[in-house]
DNA sequence: AGCACGCCGACT
DNA sequence: GTCGGCGTGCTC
């Protein structure tokens, strides 16, 4: 299901995407011609020729400026081959305007890399290096055009000296003594006297005047992008001592290093077994051997505290999250490229970082859904980092607690290696996990709430004993279905085919799809009786239920809602850190990664909540939602414990969370999927179509159907190994989520066990069937969103 | 993606 | 008789 399998099964299609669509003649000497691709869903590079005056200029990984389409528009896009074979087009080959860069920002590898990603993921290529490179780097941001001047060279001196003015004279000396380039500005306020003397040294050719690209002083690059060994916090400065188990897996890594080339691990670490120490041994190490690290992790672990975890101990460090301005982007792109960055920590995007010499990638929660990009190019990163790995030749570490199936097969075919660590550190116990039925659960006196009898026993004793709670529950909002009793009619959003959930706090109902808000309304807007009910629960709802029932305890919830602005994030964490909140509720944001020694107590409100969605992947994410939020509870020497809610104790993904148990968990549901054929046994691609228009999307569906029964037909004769089904297409039929953000979507599913089958057939709907006006047809790889 | 060429309805 | 609707296909 990962790249693993796929790139020279994708080399093996008849018609290669992305070479130039005319056949190339032998060289004849005299041109030079470049293949260029665009920011467009095309699916080969054009050929343009290069005049002379550009041939020095020209270059792989350059952008050039081209006349491209009907009118001859200017266009850029990406010089992915310069070559003097000439093509035998029959089209009239137009020229290459301008070179937009000095130097090249896409070297080899990436150009490699993202070749094979849009031949994998199906778009063109040009748009994967649009989507690859930084808008800060494509234009410029946070540098400018400086001029400098210098002393010319004795030997180019003019003869006879021309006779220079005092105020001349100073200057010359003043930027002698200086030993470097200048710009006129600076040398003259050093001088302290006027550009204009300068100029007068220029023209009588004492000194060279050139310009340069240069890096604007605000840029704010600076003061993140070095935070040297200087800056380290205590902690960070502390010799990394390994336990046995770290060790032991530190070996085969050390050795992998050493020796170099590509060598895949996979960390199966439960929660707080020390999986970061691992990792910065192994930054240290290719620190030391002059190498870059990438580090990936999801967008939601990039905070201070992870961060200040890697400074200190690696060298220069970039951190790239999603708050960068385009210019601090910029800057980081640019002191990658230029070899001053060691260590290149972010979200999903970084797994594209620029490095000179890459020595490891490290991913950190492997299994987390958000390394998938959900537009195109529709990429994961874990897989694009495994190709990046193996394209480059170097060792890829992917860790989790939970390992997704995808790289559990992988694993288990033997394409990773995996090293266990079963222990979590200083002995320390996993918590005891206790499961609640709430079929069973005695009604609370009073009025009931979504914290159980067992739950509030277990807090009140928690708060006594001066502990912290963690807990639970992956739903926003107040109430989460709002509805009249006397006509049945239920709030729904104006664009999509989902229910609104009001928001207390800012008294609105809300789309947690689209965005949509409206204002709440006390009389049904059907039937204008006062029988508005609002149900169904929410954090905002918990955090007030708490709220009432520990009045003595303080509450924070951490939510999307909550935690908006910049650092809110970090502000919560560091009150929890320093005791000032007793419990901490909120969705998955609190379920990973967080390390509070204090937390005794972890509860989940209610294991349900996306147990039964419509996914093949439902079971594999609550069980990594449930065994990561677990890990939350005793990770300091009191020990700790964790109450799970559920109206379905004898679900297998819970019961097996409740015991630590992920092998038996992947054994288990490996089994399913097998049976099933869904990943990681079968490769899958999801095809939406959409449109405005209903009849438009549907009429458009059939289409395709017929086209995919053709193209499948077509592939099956081709006298590929196909045992019974090679292909098995399923659809067409409306999404789960039919109407959203006012489209109507219908979609498919094509599975497979080849790759390459998969591909061709895909090629061959797209090369067929065009979407008509007011259509969209999208193509999904390996998908993570069934919705 | 844009942009032009191309065949059927309401206007001077 | 023309202006213009957007459907379809191409861009080196």
């Amino acid at each position: 299901m990962t790249a693993h399998d796929t790139l020279f099964d994708i080399e093996d299609e008849r018609d290669k995407p992305n070479e130039p669509r005319a056949v190339r003649a032998t060289r004849t000497p005299g041109g030079l011609f470049a293949d260029v691709v665009f920011d467009r869903p095309l699916d080969h590079a054009y050929t343009y020729a290069v005049p002379a005056e550009l041939v020095a200029k020209i270059g792989v990984g350059k952008r050039v400026e081209v006349p491209f389409g009907k009118g001859g528009k200017a266009t850029a896009g990406f010089c992915v081959r310069v070559t003097d074979d000439e093509p035998t087009s029959g089209y009239e080959i137009k020229t290459v305007t301008r070179v937009l860069d000095d130097d090249a920002i896409v070297d080899e590898h990436l150009m490699k890399l993202t070749r094979w990603m849009a031949d994998y993921y199906l778009c063109g290529w040009g748009q994967v290096l649009h989507a690859v490179v930084p808008a800060g780097v494509r234009d410029n941001a946070g540098t400018r055009m400086a001029s400098f001047v210098e002393p010319v060279p004795r030997e180019s001196l003019p003869n006879p000296l021309p006779t220079v003015t005092p105020q001349q004279k100073a200057a010359l000396d003043k930027l002698k003594k200086e030993n470097r380039p200048l710009e006129i500005l600076q040398l003259a306020r050093l001088a302290k006297c006027t550009a204009g003397v300068v100029s007068g040294l220029i023209k009588k050719g004492l000194v060279r005047k050139f310009s340069e690209r240069i890096e604007t002083e605000a840029s704010g690059a600076h003061e993140s992008a070095e935070s040297e060994n200087a800056q380290g916090t205590d902690e960070a400065r502390k010799e990394i001592e390994l336990n046995a188990d770290q060790l032991r897996v530190w070996k085969p890594i050390g050795e992998a290093l050493a020796a170099g080339g590509y060598h895949p691990f996979l960390l199966h670490g439960v929660t707080g077994s020390g999986k970061t120490e691992v990792y910065l041994r192994a930054i240290e190490e290719v620190v030391k051997q002059g190498k870059e690290v990438v580090v990936l992790v999801p967008e939601i672990s990039l905070t201070p505290q992870t961060i200040s975890r890697f400074q200190g101990r690696c060298g220069n460090l970039a951190v790239m999250h999603s708050h960068l301005t385009d210019a601090e982007r910029g800057g980081y792109w640019r002191r990658i490229a230029t070899g001053h960055i060691h260590v290149v920590v972010g979200a999903r995007s970084a797994v594209f970082a620029p490095t000179r010499k890459l020595g490891l990638i490290i991913i950190d929660e492997e299994h987390e859904n958000s390394f998938k990009q959900e537009s195109t190019p529709r990429y994961h990163a874990r897989d694009v980092a495994v190709m990046r790995a193996r394209l480059e030749g170097i060792p890829i570490l992917m860790g989790s607690a939970t390992p997704s199936l995808e790289s559990w097969a992988n694993a288990e075919k033997g394409n990773y290696t995996v090293l266990s660590m079963p222990n979590r550190v200083a002995s320390r116990p996993m918590p005891a996990v206790k499961v609640v039925d709430l079929r069973h659960e005695p009604k609370a006196p009073g009025k009931p709430g979504a914290i159980g009898p067992t739950l509030e026993a277990a807090m009140r004793q928690t708060l006594k004993d001066k502990g912290q709670i963690i807990l639970l529950l992956n739903r926003r909002g107040f109430s989460t279905h709002v509805h009249c009793e006397a006509c049945g009619y239920v709030a729904q959003c104006a664009n999509c085919d989902l229910a609104m959930t009001f928001h207390r706090t800012k008294n609105s109902l809300m789309c947690h799809y689209c965005g949509f808000e409206t204002a709440p309304f006390q009389k049904c807007p059907t039937c204008a009786q006062p029988s508005m009910r609002y149900q169904g629960l929410g954090t905002e709802k918990l955090q007030v239920e708490i709220e009432e029932k520990f009045p003595g305890s303080v509450c924070q919830r951490m939510d999307s809602d909550t935690m908006s602005k910049p650092g809110s994030h970090q502000r919560v964490l560091d009150a929890f850190r320093d005791g000032l909140i007793q419990i901490l509720v909120g969705t998955q944001m609190i379920a990973k990664g967080l390390d509070f020694p204090n937390v005794t107590l972890v509860g989940v409100v209610n294991a349900d909540v996306g147990l039964h969605l419509p996914d093949f992947r439902s079971a594999e994410r609550t069980f990594q939602l449930l065994a990561q939020v677990a890990g939350r509870a005793g990770r300091g020497t009191r020990g700790g414990q964790v109450l799970v809610q559920t109206f379905t104790p004898e679900h297998p993904c819970i019961t097996l969370a409740s015991h630590h148990n992920y092998n038996e968990f992947a054994k288990m549901e490996l089994v399913h999927r097998k049976l099933h054929k869904y990943p990681p046994y079968e490769r899958m691609a999801r095809m939406i179509v959409r449109s405005e228009k209903e009849e438009a999307a549907a009429a458009f569906a059939d289409v395709l159907a017929t086209a995919f029964k053709e193209a499948i037909r077509r592939a099956m004769s081709t006298g590929r190994p196909s045992p019974e089904a090679p292909v098995r297409l399923l659809g067409p039929a409306e999404c789960p989520v039919f109407r959203l953000n006012n489209f109507y979507r219908f979609h498919f599913q094509l599975q497979s066990d080849s790759s390459a089958v998969l591909h061709e057939v895909l090629r061959n709907v797209l090369a067929l069937a065009k979407p008509p006006h007011g259509v969209e047809f999208q193509v999904d790889i390996d998908p993570y969103s069934m919705l």
